[in-house]
DNA sequence: TCTGAAACATGCCAGGA
DNA sequence: TCCTGGCATGTTTCAGA
């Protein structure tokens, strides 16, 4: 299992990927070598998923976030696969949890602006099979956003 | 601005920020250096944010995903400065979005497992001051969770 | 699982078109 | 903004503890 160089490694490389591993080894008194282990064994075991940039969405013109409450209108089997698997295919929908509660899904939609979302809604999420009712609810200012899982 | 190149570029390093620059200019039809050279240029203008790993929660204990839908009692602006100043120092939320609507924030939490949840919600969450109520909505399924903006 | 050194690949900076 | 070339720096492998 992890032990406490891995957690700490983890969160190095959570908040910055592009450390050298002197640097982390610097950091974790290790050597270059036993970081550079550990880190292909964190690749192995799929602890580590990926590496990628984070981009700042409000400079390209994304910086409209909606979350979007939505209901299906029965809970078939084939309603549910059916649905998710158009909805994940929407480039503007980053995010797609089934949830407990009131609605069936929660979903996180990223775009220009409302004049954007209004024909993203009627052209596309609402054009999808056995949607029910949808409840929009948009982002006023980002409080904290970050990727960084504490171990 | 973003030539096409640039949103294409972007796109290959949101997913995946371990290529080379070879591999990128291969991808490209551009020289290593060319791609080296509008990379910086991203990274300089703060469109590339950072870059970072993405971890399997589920195999850290962290598979356990609350949306806590919140409302603050007053809407003073120092009520909420002091909430958001505090709800930030707290490693299992990793969102919190100001939203239009009936509840002032969604939080996103990741803990462990519901009994984790119970913990973070009354040892933590509950009391932060100016908190009016809280509605937590539990994540059955993940069915979409990128970070890949379309640009 | 760690260390240290050596081989190899890549990042990065000139200089010029 | 692009390319070619070269040096510095990084990654990756391997033997040995």
């Amino acid at each position: 299992m992890l032990d406490a160089t891995d957690k700490k490694l983890l969160v190095l490389l959570q908040s910055d990927c592009k450390q050298t591993t002197k640097e982390l080894s610097i950091k974790l008194n290790l050597s270059v070598t036993a970081v550079y282990e550990r880190i292909k064994k964190l690749e192995r075991e799929g602890i580590i998923d990926k590496y990628v940039v984070l981009i700042n969405r409000s400079k390209v013109e994304k910086g409209f976030v909606v979350f979007c409450h939505l209901k299906l209108i029965q809970h078939t089997k084939e309603f549910i696969s059916k649905f998710e698997s158009q909805v994940i295919q929407l480039p503007e929908v980053l995010e797609c949890h089934h949830v407990s509660g009131d609605y069936d899904y929660i979903l996180k939609i990223v775009v220009k602006d409302m004049e954007a979302y209004r024909e993203f809604l009627v052209t596309k999420l609402t054009t999808l099979e056995h949607i029910g009712s949808t409840h929009s609810t948009f982002m006023i200012s980002e409080v904290k956003n970050t990727t960084v899982v504490d171990i």
